[in-house]
DNA sequence: CCGGCGCTCGCGGTTTTCGGACATCAATGG
DNA sequence: CCATTGATGTCCGAAAACCGCGAGCGCCGG
């Protein structure tokens, strides 16, 4: 049931794990991050999250500060994603996992069991794991925060060396 | 996939077919408009049309002077519904058949297959007459104004009873 | 012969239903 | 220690069902 039109703005940068995707809205809002080999993937999130044909991506330069924002955590000041405004569509049950991961610390990381005992629904440990995969706000939401009870990385979006290399940045010794 | 909230304003207002509901956003567009005894039926539209629990009704008095206006229909000034502020969600294929539907002259009436031809579907003849039963403001958006290519009146949501009342009231005779 | 009635079937968009996939985990058994 | 297996919750996509119709056909009675 389409509603209205979403659309947004685009911007890519490099990083030393690779070049990203940045898409904010007009209001400075961070709506989806992911990597460029992975735009395939990113375009199918927004088909399902806005609507197939209701979004569109515009090119501009740092939209809302944002692409700052992430260079300057790729640099090493790793607390600069910690306040982004992120807006997202997604399911209630998406929205609450989603928003259960901000509240990680950096450098520390909680087994999807623990995440779904978080949310209040302790057995829904797969549904949990599904719903990291479909976030669309990478990094900044820290899915990869979130590894598997026996210690193991398990899985994610953008690739598991990403994924290591990422908790490796943020000081957690694998 | 909910988006945001829907705050509407809502008024109820007798005539002479029975009591009716108006519902009116803040800016006094019409949203929805039914008959007090089907308002189980609303409530399924609304879930359907703004998300289940995204939507809610706050009592108010004639807003955006819809409730006037609806007065004034009744009374016998059958202009008044003529050019009334009216907004929907609904489908592509929907909003053209509620479009296409305010083009249909007081006191005429067409048959669902002429309906058809006018959007440019002429073999989507059934597909028109659902999506003429999922038309949230009734009378304004006259889809009594549709019968069948027979000249039986076929089906209204509001019963056919009114459907019959409502074209006797713009001058058809049946 | 003709008109009318009722049945059947094709039609097309939307809603609902259903099956399976999945970034898990704990409990087993080798 | 590793591999296997069930229990488990959510969501997506395909398929089927649903209908505010209409045309075609056969049947029947004037």
């Amino acid at each position: 049931m389409p509603r209205e039109k979403f659309d947004f703005l685009i911007d890519r940068m490099p990083t030393p794990a690779g070049e990203m995707i940045v898409v904010a809205d007009a209001e400075g809002n961070l709506r989806v991050i992911d990597w460029t080999d992975h735009e395939d993937r990113m375009k199918l999130l927004l088909d399902r999250q806005y609507g197939r044909g209701n979004w569109s991506l515009t090119p501009a330069r740092d939209p809302g500060g944002l692409s700052s924002a992430m260079r300057r955590y790729f640099k090493g000041d790793r607390a600069a994603i910690d306040k982004l405004p992120v807006k997202t569509a997604g399911t209630p049950f998406q929205r609450s996992v989603w928003k259960a991961l901000r509240t990680i610390k950096c450098g520390t990381t909680i087994s999807y069991a623990e995440l779904a005992r978080r949310i209040g629904r302790p057995r829904a440990v797969r549904a949990v794991g599904l719903a990291n995969g479909q976030n669309p706000v990478g990094v900044v939401v820290p899915c990869h925060r979130v590894i598997g009870s026996n210690g193991s990385l398990t899985g994610y979006g953008g690739g598991l060396p990403r994924k290591k290399w990422l908790l490796e940045h943020e000081g957690v010794k694998t």
